[in-house]
DNA sequence: AGTGAGATTTAGAACAATTCCAATTATTGT
DNA sequence: ACAATAATTGGAATTGTTCTAAATCTCACT
């Protein structure tokens, strides 16, 4: 029943087409980056990783790519105010804590319970297809990496 | 005890005062056309609207008044995915319900206590300095305008 | 294996929103 | 009145993203 994630290249393939879409190596190379790293990395960021693999891929490629896993519902894009859209894979009902300090990202896992009560603030006749949450400030005890 | 919204010009050069800055008809009015028509609107709605009373304004005037009124904590900015950054005058906590039929935007009241529900997902360490909640979806019994 | 329709990728131009810059123009305190 | 500081301005520059048209690939069918 654990159909939500395609953890492997045939699951992705099998996705892609559900929506008429072709698995190419570019998707799958693009997606495999977000598995690997889950960081919430912007599309240049990920563009700077898929090179190292496939150094030919164009930009324009990796735009459209990441769409395309957003199209098939694979991966959630995310905005916080102005800066670049960033990609992340996980599916789960979750919010984002973005770290000001770091300028990190953690997704929060909501229970159902309080996606519930959060929806419920809505007036009649408001019909949400999707919520989404993000908290801003400072989390504790970050691993600090070792730049200066 | 409701000194958190400046209705006249007197209370906005008070709260600009407060944080070291001027009050500047330039500001004023971008500040009345925000309380005025309260449907979030974009930077370059703002400057159309001013034009109309002050025509010799410039857009990156609009832009820096805008930002100075968010610095001072007397309007909120909002964004939706990659969208032009939108602008609210409401300071009570509250959520936006973002109708994808209309492209207008909500304000939707959040009570303290669901406010509170949700910061309670954060694990411990977690500090969050604010919350932002968006809901996507449609808003049925929206007036509709007469564009066919 | 060959062909054609359609999907995908690509490089680069174009675009939208915003910020930056350096030069004026106001405002304030002395 | 005058210097110091703040604010505004027009235009150039930047950023992140989308568009475009051409090249390439893939698949279904012969």
């Amino acid at each position: 029943m654990e159909s939500n994630v395609a953890t492997t290249p045939e699951v992705l393939a099998q996705r892609l087409a559900n929506s008429g879409l072709r698995a190419t190596p570019q998707r799958e190379i693009i997606y495999g980056v977000l598995l690997k790293k889950r960081d919430h990395p912007t599309a240049d960021e990920v563009y700077a990783r898929v090179r190292t693999d496939m150094p030919g891929i164009s930009l324009a490629t990796v735009y459209n790519c990441l769409e395309t896993l957003v199209q098939c519902d694979l991966v959630r894009a995310v905005n916080f105010e102005r800066g670049p859209t960033r990609y992340c894979p996980n599916l789960r009902p979750h919010a984002h804590f973005h770290d000001e300090q770091s300028g990190s990202t953690h997704d929060i896992d909501l229970p159902a319970e309080i996606l519930d009560k959060v929806r419920s603030v809505l007036p009649p006749g408001y019909n949400a297809k999707s919520v989404e949450i993000t908290f801003r400030g400072k989390a504790a005890d970050e691993q600090k990496s070792s730049q200066p």
